[in-house]
RNA sequence: GGGCGAGUGGCGGAAUUGGCAUACGCGUAUGGCUUAGAACCAUAUGCCGCAAGGCUUGGAGGUUCGAGUCCUCUCUCGCCCACCA
């Protein structure tokens, strides 16, 4: 037996394929074309993770599969490269970003390289190049333009060391008592401040629509839909002391119930009534209070508020001109709707809850039905009551009726509203992409003209943000004074943008990475786009891949792209555990170190591992020995070489199973079962290791099967079974058509005939193509064991399925 | 509280349209090879039972000749969102 060396069989294949480009897409090839997509990487200077390896590996068998169906297969990889991984690494070792950005993709391509990953490498992409970040300025002035990009005053998560943060990079702290940041675990709270933000809201029902022209499954969909959060309802003006409060409400058919008005702490009718109110220094307190208070106080805490005494709300209907206190609450959040309510507690729970604790009345005005008598709210549909004209009429009909009867009043409109926010786009932080807007000295901003682009972010060795949080380019008085368009003295930007900028658009540049003159050539993306499959982590179904939507559809409002649909179909990825169940950690102590993996056992074996481990979408722990069985897999395989002979005899079982292989794994794989198909890789190894010798032709299409989940063996093999003497690209078994089955081959006569006697299994007969019903019944009758469970009882039924199954009904 | 998903051996997991539940792998046991172990090879392995036989897909019902799969109720776990008017 010879030994299996794994090291030398990948360096040497490796360098061969990489150096020829073996994996190259082409743009618009002949051949049908598929674009497999996995989300890109951010490196942090580590080498890439096992995680990482999962999360590819089943993808980028996948796209093998593909090319070797025919398909001309783009499937890509590039360095999600700003943000704050990089900085901190980079603060750590003490040197830039940049330099930290340097080493580690080049590591992580390595680690890519070295996995043997089918990735054309020239179209590789690193979102912190200026050639690449032009695109994203660019973008991001198409936005502004078009009015989607725009400052706002915003409450936002503030953290002292790192500035502002987006909700997604805020988690609640360990205590449970207050928050952190996701990187580094520094204490956030909540401020006021001047912010970039983008009108995503404004797309929200073509992100809702469009959802119909795309395959996604259902859940990603309905995640999508609940995340958006579109609702139907009014608004709704109530007349307090002269100001007008707007309400947003999903029930105008209640409105003859409401019996009190809440703010939220940060309403500007505080402001405008404070000589009118008689407790302003509570209702003061009360807000200052509210402020700091975290999401989890708010709620482990009963609904609190106070009421502004002096003040009242006119009923916008009703006849009586009833006087409505009005409270200040911070239940009420300040960016959903208008930031007030109508408070209606005998139809809905928060409001009853409220109206308890504050001696509120409670007015029925919808017949709670006779099951609900005893709770104390009801919060369905019903006959309306105690609303004047409106009383009779069945809730839903009065809700358009009572719509209409303010609109005309000019006291309030049918109305949506949407759970989505604008998104917050600036970070005060240096290592990200320069926002390319100018502030003349009059105060207007001005954008940076496209020849002037990329306004590139300078190499700054002092990069972190102060204690006063401002952007580190505030600094840098040389890189942020400049001038405007008309000569005059002027001050840039200096937020940059968020992480997810880049990624925004990314899978776009790798259609055409080196394009100079528009981030992507129209006739290519027609070519390409849409992304068939894209493939990524089950926590970036949601915003993610809403807010590149949305940005894919801006894009295509102004042109650039000519599609409105970026991705098709959408495949999240569950994790990867460590061995003892947990989550992967430091601290736990139980993180696989793909390097040291990689050494011990190769690419193939560890490759094989991560296919086999279980569906692509489930999360499990990794078990070495399970990574130990599919390198004794590699190396059997291996070895099974020296069966190889031109004369060997092979059975008609044989030719069968083969037969069965190639079409099982042909429909697993084309399902994305890489875990089952890989059992058949074991199932037909187990066959023909026993074998006396293999047919040359058969060991060829075997070595065509495991080519994806193998690629270096499967080479190596290949090439010494051809006699392949010199590397040529067109010899290489990864350019190899993937094989056909004949369909008549696989199947097996089946010879014994499970016997269920009342539905239960008893005993199996021989059976043969000559026998049809009778015969059957004749040979059953003589069966030992068929006469023992009859128990002499008489047949009643005999129900038949060829070649599956019989049942005798007794 | 809301949404989504999942419950199958000791473990990871297989099971076209309802048709032999537990493929494949791990683990375990026994044997071989070894001074011994590791590794490797062979055989066995759902559970109870000496056996005949019985039981088994979270639980309870139902439809059906036949249910892991379909229907109703229920329990448990995971993920995401969460005072969203």
């Amino acid at each position: 037996m010879e030994n299996y060396n794994h090291r030398q069989i990948e360096d040497n294949w490796k360098e061969k394929w990489f150096s020829d480009n073996l994996y190259e897409a082409v743009d618009f090839s002949e051949k049908p074309k598929k674009y497999i997509l996995a989300e890109l990487p951010y490196p942090s200077g580590k080498f890439l993770h096992v995680g990482h390896m999962m999360r590819y590996t089943v993808p980028e068998i996948y796209s093998r599969f593909l090319r070797m169906r025919g398909y001309n297969v783009l499937f890509p990889m590039g360095w999600d490269c700003f943000g704050l991984p990089a900085e901190t690494f980079a603060q750590k070792e003490g040197i830039t970003p940049q330099e930290a950005i340097s080493k580690a993709t080049k590591d992580y391509k390595d680690a890519m390289m070295s996995m043997g990953y089918a990735i054309d490498w020239n179209r590789e992409i690193n979102t912190s190049e200026p050639a690449y970040y032009k695109w994203t300025q660019k973008m991001f002035l198409v936005l502004w333009k078009r009015g989607l990009a725009k400052q706002q005053e915003m409450p936002v998560w503030w953290c002292e060391e790192l500035g502002v943060l987006a909700d997604e990079e805020v988690l609640p702290s360990k205590d449970g008592k207050g928050k952190i940041s996701e990187r580094g675990g520094y204490p956030v709270k909540r401020k006021m401040y001047r912010q970039w933000v983008l009108d995503i809201p404004a797309y929200a029902d073509r992100l809702i629509d469009d959802l119909g022209k795309v395959d996604y499954e259902e859940s990603v969909k309905i995640a999508q839909k609940n995340w958006i959060g579109k609702k139907d309802g009014a608004l709704v003006t109530f007349n307090v002391e002269g100001e007008s409060v707007e309400v947003f409400t999903t029930r105008p058919d209640t409105l003859f119930g409401v019996t009190f008005l809440a703010i939220s702490p940060q309403h500007p009718v505080i402001e405008k009534l404070k000589e009118k109110i008689s407790n302003i220094n509570d209702v003061s307190e009360y807000i200052e209070k509210s402020k700091n208070l975290t999401d989890l106080e708010k709620q482990t805490k009963i609904k609190t508020g106070v009421q502004l005494i002096g003040v009242y709300a006119r009923h916008p209907l009703n006849s009586q001109m009833t006087k409505i206190p009005v409270l200040v609450a911070d239940y009420i959040l300040t960016d959903y709707g208008t930031g007030a309510i109508m408070g209606v507690p005998a139809h809905d729970e928060r409001d009853y809850e409220f109206a308890v604790k504050y001696n509120l009345e409670v007015k029925k005005v919808i017949e709670f039905p006779q099951d609900k008598n005893d709770t104390p709210y009801f919060t369905g549909e019903g006959v309306v009551i105690n609303s004047e004209e409106y009383s009779g009429q069945n809730s839903q009909v009065c809700r358009q009726d009572i719509v209409k009867k303010i609109e005309s009043l000019g006291l309030g409109k049918g109305a949506t509203t949407y759970k989505l926010r604008p998104q917050i786009f600036s970070r005060q932080r240096y290592w990200g992409e320069p926002i390319p807007l100018i502030y003349k000295h009059d105060g207007n901003i001005e954008a940076v003209t496209e020849e002037n682009l990329p306004v590139e972010l300078p190499v700054m060795k002092d990069f972190l943000v102060g204690k006063d949080g401002k952007s580190p380019l505030e600094k840098n008085m040389e890189w942020n004074t400049t001038i405007d368009s008309e000569g005059n003295p002027a001050k840039r930007e200096t937020d940059t943008m968020p992480t997810w900028a880049g990624s925004n658009w990314y899978y776009m540049r790798y259609i055409d990475p080196h394009n100079t003159v528009t981030p992507a050539d129209v006739a290519k993306l027609k070519y390409w786009l849409p992304v068939d499959l894209y493939f990524g982590d089950a926590g970036h179904t949601t915003a993610h891949l809403l807010y590149s939507r949305f940005w894919f559809k801006v894009l295509y409002d102004e042109g650039i792209v000519p599609i409105d649909e970026p991705y098709m179909y959408r495949m999240s990825g569950g994790m990867l555990l460590g061995e003892d169940g947990g989550k992967m950690s430091k601290s736990r102590g139980n993180v696989v170190n793909p390097k040291d993996e990689l050494e011990k056992h190769g690419a193939d074996a560890l490759r094989t591992y991560l296919a086999f481990i279980g569906p692509y979408e489930d999360t499990y722990p990794w078990n070495p020995k399970g990574l130990h069985a599919c390198a004794k897999l590699v190396r059997t395989i291996y070895n099974l070489k020296t069966l190889v002979s031109e004369k060997a005899d092979e059975s008609a079982e044989t030719t069968r199973i083969l037969n069965k292989t190639i079409k099982n794994m042909t429909e697993m794989m084309d399902n994305l079962k890489m875990n089952t198909a890989v059992s058949e890789i074991m199932i037909f190894t187990n066959h023909i290791k026993n074998l006396a010798g293999i047919k040359k032709e058969t060991w060829e299409t075997f070595l065509v099967l495991i080519a994806p989940f193998m690629p270096f063996t499967a080479e190596e093999l290949w090439q010494e079974s051809n006699n392949y003497s010199k590397w040529q690209k067109t010899n290489s078994i990864h350019l190899q058509m993937w094989p056909k089955y004949n369909e008549e081959l696989v199947i097996e006569k089946i010879t014994e005939l499970p016997v269920q006697i009342n539905g239960k299994l008893r005993s199996e007969v021989t059976i043969s193509d000559k026998d049809n019903e009778d015969t059957l019944k004749q040979k059953l009758l003589q069966d030992e064991r068929v006469i023992k469970h009859l128990g002499g009882k008489e047949i009643k039924k005999i129900i038949y399925v060829k070649d599956k199954i019989v049942n005798l009904i007794a």
